[in-house]
DNA sequence: TATGAATGAGGTTTCATTCAT
DNA sequence: CATGAATGAAACCTCATTCAT
């Protein structure tokens, strides 16, 4: 449970829980967390702004549980099997396809909760608890067993360093064009979000595979 | 003239609008523009809020200008001969290198007010002007010219898609680390910038001259 | 039964109408009256703040109960002795002094109470009922008493007022010094309770003796 | 000038200050600071309350501001010569009257202000500053000089305790009979103040002379 | 019955902006 | 022209009290 939430006992309750994180995504398709207001996400998910009060410490804390939030859709997208990758029967290069494409695929699911955490991740950082290092931990791993996996292929000598640039690359990437696509420039990237993906894979492959003599 | 920027005649405006701006860009190293008030830039620069409304149509009419500060200021550094590349005398690996360390040190150098013009495009797109669009122009005519000089070194096919890729690439990828330092994972990247730089640059030169068979 | 509170029947009721005001009391130790909420006693009180709505009309009915309380606490203290002053065997002065050591001590054990009843007297006097008047009355009763006991010794020609005066004097003076000890001046009193007590003492017996040509 | 307070340039402003005192000085006739919001001044004042925040820190800055006014208002009082006491000429019980008496006058005349003032005093000591010490310094230092000056006549062999008692007793005894006049009992005392206060003087005169052999 | 849930009304404070000197 | 003064609108939050389980 995250930090500042207070626990439902009831399902009375945990529904008005679920009705106040619901309409503030819903908000956040159109405005900013500091721009929508308490009285608002309560009239929107039809309770009063009181009651937001009694299931949070306070509007701060609502950032957490969006953050929990996105980690569930997120893991919910990844069980329904949209994230499979079979290692053994691919190529390098197709894995990196894979992977660019999911991500932009996942990107694309939760543009709108992701925009949020992106801009208060760079506003109000002290606002995340550290929840975040454990779910870097893990995407470093996970890095770490591809890059074992295609050994062979690849010209890079410091494996962890390796990993740690496509962690870096592939966390960051992506958001500027999917998640704010609206709002940033595409410099004249008129491809769509597969076709993107795919030069972003090039990328890493090129990273990984390059001659460096 | 940015929009929403009152022409001052004298000198003496000119150098309020000059001691507002310097005032602005002082505070944002310790805030966000949202939680920078009118009053506080008046009283660091010197002046009555009241007058800021003299030279500025509103608040957010500082954002533009903002915006030529930053671009005035790359210009400087430019002119300074800090960004000097002889596509003549170097490698393509050399050449990319050398725009991504010249990218890290100009980030560095404007670490804050691009932390502002980031956030703020992020959040408030439609304070941006189109002056942005002519900037992305130039900055893709560069990329070209680059790509063709190394015309024979370079497997990509489409080079116009080349260069898109390119520009997106290295205007997105540097911010998270060099401008969001402090707040953002660092993805077990413990390298330093000039090293990250040529990381960087090794994406670059991978997705350039990989094997695309 | 004080107005605005409602019949306890049962005995577990009953128990709860003890643990909300030993609640109220223990808070009243740090904060005043106003500044507790109902939340705040229930939650220390160990019931919901919806159960003190079934034995109090509303918060301010726990007023008039606190004042029982005060009330109840003072006849135990009566009864146990402390408080006993056998006019027989003892001067004027050593009675004088008797009752002002008695009403220092008594102060003091009820600090607390007394804190809140004095403020809440300042500040809503319309919740205090009317049994106020019958204490009064029982306290001038004695002080008529006492001074026809040493009728001989007493200068005063005007008995009644002389009682008042002495019933209003006693009521006032010491509340300043012992309830709000912490808070308020003191006048270079650099004396222990006892010896204050005394000084008090020393005012009543003087009044009542001094030569009034 | 007190803390919280914001120097006024204007006379607009010097005038808004006194607005809002006078409002809130009127206000504390019927209720008390705690109860009086921040809105009901400013709508009493004939501002708005957002003006309040530009002459005060914020609400608790007025409590020190109205203690320097009741000091001013009485400084006035006593200027106007209400207060002249000649020691020269007169007994030392009539001394005592004559302060006596002027202390009911003035405190009838301060009635609602040192209401609140008394109230928050018990309430919130925090917001004293340290001002309220030295005017005890001073009452100490007036109390001394009157004993010296009536030495022949005073029983009292510890001088200075005898100027403490007679300062804590003179700015205690008649608080709660004439600023809380209509709250508080006042045991059957049917006397007007003018007599109230020549009891009060006997206390003290007693005290001062009585025979402590 | 007891209580967790819910809320309406209200409080203090901030701030971009306009007014008046 | 520059600025101190003023403000309307809105923000977050609290709490005594009622509702519904």
């Amino acid at each position: 449970m995250s930090q500042g939430t207070i626990p439902a006992r009831q399902r009375r309750s945990q529904q008005t829980h679920k009705k106040l994180l619901a309409a503030l995504e819903q908000l956040l398709k159109t405005k900013s967390f500091h721009d929508i207001s308490v009285a608002e996400i309560g009239k929107v998910a039809g309770v009063s702004s009181a009651t937001l009060y009694r299931r949070f410490k306070n509007k701060n804390a609502l950032i957490p549980v969006l953050f929990d939030l996105q980690k569930r859709q997120m893991e919910q997208w990844v069980d329904s099997n949209h994230a499979n990758i079979e290692l053994g029967t691919i190529s390098l290069k197709g894995a990196l396809q894979r992977i660019a494409r999911i991500a932009v695929r996942q990107l694309i699911e939760q543009r709108h909760i992701m925009k949020a955490i992106s801009v208060l991740a760079h506003t109000r950082p002290e606002l995340f608890g550290d929840e975040w290092q454990s779910r870097e931990k893990r995407t470093l791993e996970i890095w770490k067993i591809l890059i074992a996996h295609y050994e062979n292929e690849i010209t890079r000598t410091d494996k962890a360093l390796a990993a740690s640039s496509l962690a870096y690359f592939f966390n960051t990437i992506f958001v500027e064009r999917i998640v704010f696509h609206d709002t940033s420039s595409n410099w004249g990237l008129d491809i769509d979000d597969e076709a993107f993906a795919d030069e972003i894979a090039d990328f890493a492959y090129g990273y990984l595979t390059a001659n460096n003599q």
